[in-house]
DNA sequence: GTGAAAGCGCTAACAC
DNA sequence: GTGTTAGCGCTTTCAC
């Protein structure tokens, strides 16, 4: 029904070993060859059927990249990176959601395990250490954004510790010393990293944190409402919050106006990925930006490096550097 | 290297044939076979590799969507509805970004020209209607979100006509007389149609547009903050503004904020499309929804009964209902 | 109920 | 520089 190569190679006069060689570049075909058959492809919308090539070759040249949510830019931003790297390298970006549920994340990974895709990456997963690690040891894949701690995989995040700890330190030389942090359980490492770096900081600065101004929930937006609305209770409320996300941000942010609050003057408020919104939310909101070009173009190098080393793979974690951005929910 | 159909057949001492069988859960294989191929599987590991499969069955049970920009939560809702279709009915759907690229769209449509998916979705394309009859003759396509003029091809919209129509009677039912429109250079099909409507409800109203209360410009944030502008300096400013997008809208509301107005309260902005950031905003922002996970389970069952319809398809234009969502931003 | 074998479209030895 | 051919891993017809 569809036009194959032996189709064009019957009609060019040729074999179907001179057609192939002229649709892979190879050297060793005539001028003329070369140009009749181009010609025949063209006559024939002939487009060649990668299924074959595929096989033949036992490759795709296509990497999966699975993200737990698109409910936010970040790892649009990121994607963006990879794909650039990847068409840079001749490799295709396919990617999936797994709304974080482990059973979609599964059925996604089928397209690593049945061949479909040559490598895949995960940004935050539901999978444990052991299981990515017996995954790794049959195929090429990698962590991005989140780390597993006793995965021995390649992984790219941002240095969460380190930007919490210059966030941190951005309130405090505003003159800020009842600084809040606004958290998520432990189930992230990105979070515990921030909060940890966040800590540091204020102890460096030999500010004491109470337990009131600390606050664990979920990482979205509802967590930063309920969250700021806790501390605007307090007794002695905070005059800065540091976020473990924008998105918190943006609910505690958004709460604190409903309250009455002008935020970035009666309190200021601070986020993390520098995600799309920050620019736009009124008022807009200072974060701690992840080099999301640069995460996803790097580590789509080192994945693809990976896939075509045969063997000794890079299963090292990147940290790669961070930048302050400050707007108006800081008062700048 | 890799362990293959034929490993299993071997160590279960029975043919391939049998193996498959068992792979497809087809009939006429005996218990006892089934159990034992079972056995072996998991006892090699073995994982099929669908590329063999695919080819053999010029199939690949996956449809490849590809999105313009990930910027906003429009999409990825379409795609969660396409993707729970999609499973339902045992296909895989993979996504791609095109950045709004017409290179980078050709390219990602390399993967249905090569076999390697079933059927694409175009949520917003940058082919020609011409280029579009033509793919469609030799595959199976969709449009999403944006319908192309003199395209035959099956596209899944929401009524933006109508929509626009019931946004503008919204406002109106409030008591708005001075109602502009912020809307988009007519590249876009979804924004002529929200244009119209909205004239058509004023027309019927007795309501006269004037040409300064009509902006347009592109479909982004930034948009909104140049038109509400202009709208602002005019002699008689509105008291009303409909947005043809979401991001348009926060734009508007922003610079309205920026410049002293309250939104809701000296000057109602409404959106359209229903993002996330709707719901998250200061103030939150009435919009028109877009039935999202609808549109996207809608298009994809039609797609697939297309992909196996063996011929005859359905290239008809489904408009789905949208519904009014009424927040702050209209002083609601 | 099971196996042998053809063949999906392609690439890459290998021979000339 | 070109052609012949084996075979990638799988499904499926056909025979038994």
């Amino acid at each position: 029904m569809s036009v194959t190569i032996k189709d064009v190679a019957r009609e060019a006069g040729v074999s179907v070993a001179t057609v192939s060689r002229v649709l892979n570049g190879s050297a060793n075909v005539s001028e003329s060859a070369a140009q009749l058959v181009n010609e025949t492809i063209e006559r024939l919308h002939y487009s060649p059927n990668f299924l074959g090539r595929n096989l033949r070759k036992c490759e795709t040249n296509t990497i999966l990249v699975i993200q737990p949510s698109t409910e936010h830019s970040l790892y649009s931003e990121i994607i963006r990176g990879m794909q650039q790297k990847a068409f840079e390298l001749g490799y295709d970006i396919i990617s999936s959601t797994s709304n974080s549920t482990s059973d979609i994340e599964i059925r996604q990974m089928n397209m690593l395990f049945n061949r479909t895709a040559d490598g895949a990456v995960l940004m935050g997963t539901q999978y444990s250490a052991k299981m990515l690690n017996e995954i790794a040891e049959k195929y090429n894949i990698a962590l991005c954004c989140e780390s597993v701690i006793g995965a021995d995989v390649l992984t790219v995040t941002v240095d969460d510790e380190q930007g919490g700890y210059d966030a941190a330190t951005e309130l405090i030389k505003k003159g800020h010393r009842k600084i809040a942090i606004i958290s998520t359980l432990p189930y992230a490492q990105s979070s515990v990293k921030r909060e940890q770096g966040f800590l540091q900081a204020l102890a460096d600065h030999k500010i004491s944190v109470e337990q009131n101004y600390v606050y664990h929930g979920s990482y979205d937006y509802r967590n930063g409402e309920i969250a700021i609305g806790r501390f605007l209770k307090l007794a002695e409320p905070p005059t800065a919050v540091f976020c473990v996300s924008d998105l918190i941000a943006a609910g505690a942010i958004k709460h604190a106006c409903a309250l009455g609050l002008t935020v970035g003057k009666d309190i200021s408020i601070m986020g993390f990925d520098n995600i799309t919104m920050c620019g736009m939310y009124v008022p807009t909101i200072s974060t701690v930006a992840q080099p999301c070009l640069q995460m996803g173009s790097f580590l789509i190098e080192k994945l693809i490096h990976n896939i075509n080393s045969g063997g000794k793979k890079d299963n090292q974690t990147y940290r790669l550097p961070h930048s302050i951005i400050l707007r108006q929910s800081t008062g700048d």
